[in-house]
DNA sequence: GGGGACGATC
């Protein structure tokens, strides 16, 4: 055994110095200590200490040099690799050393080339030169006889008498007039003008009637799937046709295309983005409308910003921008002062009231007198000075305010104000306002909307225990994303004469779900936010005030069939703090994804273009971005795209999880690992309805099986799923188990999508992500970690000690990452219910700052795949002669000299194969080198398996 | 011990 040469206890990280400091210090520091083992410690205790302490300081420094080695043991490991298999994998490297290199697939070359050295300015001239849409006589002959032939469809008519009434057709010729004679045309309208159904219609009724619609294609994007969908779905109604004559829509993964020529398509702004890559100049089409511009979403901005560009281009293509009434002249100003036609909404008047009213109406008075604490006692001592310094905020705040209408409102309400408790969301009150309309006012839905999960559930709660509750005269619906009632229809029903129907919900009712029969609306006036910190480098996810665009948008949904009420539950004075405009996404988030996909369309300077956008991101955001690409190898030195790039960039996923089914294709074990890819770029496809929270939790633990991972928790899901499905048994298994068919429906199709692109680029032969051929390993538990490890990387977590509490881990307890410190893994990562784990390291996908730092999804690791398939500076040994490894900047192992020679030899190697692969794409031949150097990599990590043998694996990471 | 909402060619 190796423990003959190097005795593992012996190595304990204990003795080694500070790691974040040069080496050089390290070991001085170590040889300060005289090299003492962990057995010796007991021994000569004062012997480390500099001389002429005395008293205090001696105490001090000891308690220095105590935090200093507990910082160094969070951060320290030890690998070691057997003999038998240090000689077995030298001798495969040696046979691999010797094995002849690859040089370009040429046609991948000429294309990868052409993509390094254009710019997207040459890019488009050269594509000018193909391009040429010619008016085609006999197909507009044929359409011209075939709207005719619409025009006197019965149906059409019919239709046409409703469509003529919407308040946009008072502006049909403005409209036509402006964009015929602009380039860029803004036309703003708020919801119910008709703007997205109509205009495009007008556009292409006019040149139907003028016989050019060979010379007219309309592309409308949305900003949700859903809406591309039933908006073609209204229209092509309208025009008493099918889907797939002159309307159809394109998302991802579905579509039915409409004619070629003189036809509307509705497609996600995602479609378009992914179109210009390859058709720059956007060929053939004559119009494009981007529609709910004023959402701001990415995708919306940027290609804003590449229209302004591609639009000098192309002077023959239409670009009209459609927005809700607010910060019209943003995007005006944007193109060029461009024409903004106002349409008027068709929405009842909402009457609205505020927090004072309600309490005046509602006689609400019983807001805590206290300043509640619900943080630990040590955050209120840390926070005294700032939590009184807020307080003093408010009342300078509100006092005048209050002092204003002291004598419009009673006394109670204005103290009930001036008590900052009452800026919080009360579900006393809620509840009281809903029973007070119930029971007062005329019929109609109430919709709340609230921030978040545990909102909605406290009030779910509250008005279901209320002894003025009975399930025959309400019926309550819970709005969330993660709610089966989201995907159902049960919600937009219209409930018998004398029940109420009362929503709770998040955002979610905002935009992306129309309730029509709401006639009141309860606005907390809070909602939550995903936030990135640059600094931090954390994304965070916090409550925050709506902004008035939030308040119009939802006091909007109470006037959809008649006139309606929106009480608000914050002051008059509070909403004149409020801001105009939510922050626009691309502030709030990082940006890799959006900087390789701006590479593929051969825009170099990235933070350049990004610059020229609506809004402008943080460089330090741009900057830190581009410091991932490049340590993903997607990005060289220069910050060109490398072949690697562009594999990961014509992926429609991070790229991160690309460079993870790369992995896979390469090592053969696509079907687990696609399922992990489409679950983490997609949604969870467990639903998490009220009160069925651990239920959920102890499904997700079920379903993990023993792989200590989240990610192979969702592989399971996926086969179990396809197993049910083919026994015809899938409805009641996705019962049973709170699984949405839908989303799981899409995972598959997902899958199915990055196994066509990985065979596309040659990575695999078969597309089928079950075929045998691509799964020889997918058995192998601990390659699939390592795969996601590889892939997730450098998102690594380390378990310090694992705390018991009720028998299951403390999540909040001793999980670090070298960045943040302390972090805990999220209440529903199935790690956060283990009771012992083999290995310290954790991979992780997603990671949110919210009440703690959270890791969301966890795998737990082999430190071995973290090693070769990781990066950092390197190795070496210290004075000491200890020898060891490092991973990234932060974590370090130690190890002997060869085992520290294998693995970077490993870790140097497959790096230069995955460039070879990426420069020369092609499934691994079980015969050549490259098969050589994967079943090195396989044995290694095979070897270093948690065993149950303590001689090894305990100091390599078991903690229990 | 807890999760605002979206999205990805041919």
């Amino acid at each position: 055994m190796e423990s003959n040469n190097d005795e593992p206890r012996r190595l304990d990280g204990r003795t080694v110095s500070g790691l974040q400091q040069a080496l050089r210090e390290q070991a001085i520091r170590a040889m300060n200590r005289g090299g003492r083992s962990h057995h010796g410690r007991g021994g000569g205790r004062h012997r480390g200490r500099p001389p002429g302490l005395r008293g205090r300081e001696i105490g001090m420094f000891y308690r220095q040099r105590a935090m200093e080695r507990e910082q160094q043991e969070e951060l320290e490991s030890f690998v070691l690799l057997q003999p038998e298999i240090i000689v077995k994998v030298q001798k495969m490297l040696s046979e691999y050393d010797s094995a002849s290199t690859s040089t370009f697939r040429s046609e991948f070359e000429n294309y990868f080339k052409s993509i390094r050295s254009t710019s997207f300015e040459q890019n488009m001239k050269e594509k000018l030169l193909e391009s040429c849409v010619e008016q085609d006589d006999r197909l507009d002959e044929k359409m011209m006889i075939e709207y005719d032939e619409m025009m006197d469809n019965l149906k059409f008519q019919e239709n046409m008498i409703t469509r003529e009434k919407l308040p946009v057709n008072t502006k049909k010729e403005e409209i036509l007039n402006a964009i015929a004679s602009n380039q860029v045309v803004l036309i703003s309208g708020d919801t119910g003008c008709g703007k997205t159904t109509q205009v495009p219609q007008y556009v292409l009724d006019s040149y139907l009637s003028s016989g050019k619609a060979s010379l007219c294609k309309i592309f409308c994007t949305q900003p949700r799937r859903i809406s591309a969908i039933t908006v073609a779905e209204r229209v092509a109604w309208e025009r008493a046709q099918h889907l797939g004559e002159s309307v159809g829509y394109q998302i991802r993964l579905q579509s039915v295309l409409p004619h070629e020529r003189g036809s509307i398509t509705y497609c996600t702004t995602g479609i378009l983005l992914k179109r210009l890559e390859s058709d720059p100049l956007l060929n053939g089409i004559s119009h494009i409308f981007l529609d709910e511009v004023h959402e701001r979403d990415v995708n919306t901005d940027v290609v804003m910003g590449l229209l302004k560009e591609i639009i000098s281009h192309r002077p023959d293509l239409k670009v009209i921008l459609m927005s809700a009434t607010f910060n019209t002249s943003t995007f005006s100003a944007y193109f060029n002062n461009c024409t903004n036609i106002e349409v008027q909404g068709t929405l009842f008047p909402v009457t609205e009231f505020y927090l004072e009213d309600v309490l005046e109406e509602t006689k609400f008075a019983n807001f805590p007198e206290e300043v509640q604490r619900k943080r630990p006692k040590w955050e209120k001592y840390r926070n005294k000075y700032k939590q009184s310094d807020s307080l003093d905020d408010y009342t300078s705040f509100i006092e005048p305010y209050a002092r204003s209408v002291q004598d419009k409102y009673s006394k109670f309400v204005i103290e009930g104000i001036k008590n900052p408790n009452s800026e919080k969301i009360n579900v006393d009150l809620l509840t009281a306002l809903i029973f007070h309309i119930s029971f007062n006012k005329p019929a109609g839905a109430i919709l709340v909307f609230l921030p978040g999960y545990e909102a909605i559930s406290k009030l779910h709660t509250s008005i279901t225990n209320s002894k003025f509750y009975s399930a025959e005269k309400f019926k309550v619906y819970a709005l969330h994303s993660m709610m089966p009632t989201a995907d159902q229809k049960s919600v937009f029903s219209r409930p018998p004469e004398n029940v109420r129907k009362v929503i709770i919900s998040t955002n979610i009712a905002e935009t992306s779900i129309t309730i029509d029969d709401v006639v009141y609306v309860i606005n907390s006036g809070k909602s939550k936010m995903t936030n990135y910190n640059p600094e931090t480098k954390l994304q965070t996810l916090e409550e925050v005030w709506t902004t008035l665009a939030n308040n119009k948008q939802r006091r909007g949904r109470a006037g959809r069939v008649q006139p309606g009420i929106c009480y608000h539950l914050f002051t008059r004075a509070r909403e004149f703090t409020m801001d105009a405009l939510p922050t626009p996404e691309i502030l709030r988030t990082r940006l890799e994804s959006v900087i390789l996909n701006l590479k593929m369309l051969r825009i170099h300077d990235v933070a350049q273009f990004l610059r020229k956008l609506v809004s402008v991101p943080d460089d330090s955001v741009v900057q830190t971005s581009i410091a991932l690409l490049k340590r993903l190898n997607a990005l060289d030195e220069r910050e060109f795209i490398t072949p690697l790039g562009l594999h990961l960039a014509r992926l429609p996923i991070d790229p991160q999880i690309g460079k993870m089914i790369l992995l896979a294709a390469l090592f053969k074990c696509v079907d687990p690992i696609t399922s992990v890819a489409a679950n983490l770029s997609f949604k969870d496809p467990f639903y998490r309805p009220l009160g069925k929270e651990k239920l959920v939790d102890d499904i997700r633990v079920k379903f993990s099986k023993d792989t200590k991972s989240d990610h192979l928790m969702a592989a399971n899901v996926i086969t179990e799923y396809r197993e049910e499905k083919r026994k015809g048994n899938e409805r009641s298994f996705c019962y049973d188990n709170f699984l949405s068919i839908s989303t799981l429906n899409q995972l598959e199709k997902m899958k199915g999508q990055f196994t066509d692109l990985l065979m596309e680029a040659r990575f695999l032969e078969s597309s089928d992500p079950t075929d045998p051929k691509n799964n020889y390993n997918s058995s192998n538990l601990d390659l699939l970690r390592s795969i996601i490890s590889a892939g997730l990387y450098p998102n690594v977590a380390k378990v310090r000690r694992v705390k018991i509490c009720k028998r299951r881990v403390d999540p909040r307890m001793d999980i670090i990452t070298p960045e943040d410190g302390r972090v805990s893994f999220h209440p529903s990562s199935i790690n956060s219910k283990q009771t012992g784990f083999e290995y310290k390291f954790f991979a992780y996908f997603m990671k949110q700052k919210s009440t703690a730092i959270y890791l969301f999804d966890t795998t737990m690791i082999n430190p071995r795949a973290l090693l070769i398939f990781g990066d950092g500076e390197g190795a070496g040994f210290d004075q000491l002669g200890n020898h060891f490894i490092l991973l990234g900047d932060s974590f370090r192992f130690r190890t002997n000299r060869v085992s520290a020679e294998v693995i970077l030899k490993l870790r140097e190697k497959f790096d230069e194969l995955l460039q070879k692969k990426a420069i020369n794409p092609g499934p691994v031949d079980p015969e050549s080198e490259d098969a050589l150097l994967l079943g090195a990599i396989t044995e290694v990590l095979n070897a270093g398996r948690f065993s149950g043998h303590p001689d090894y694996s305990s100091d390599e990471g078991n903690v229990m």
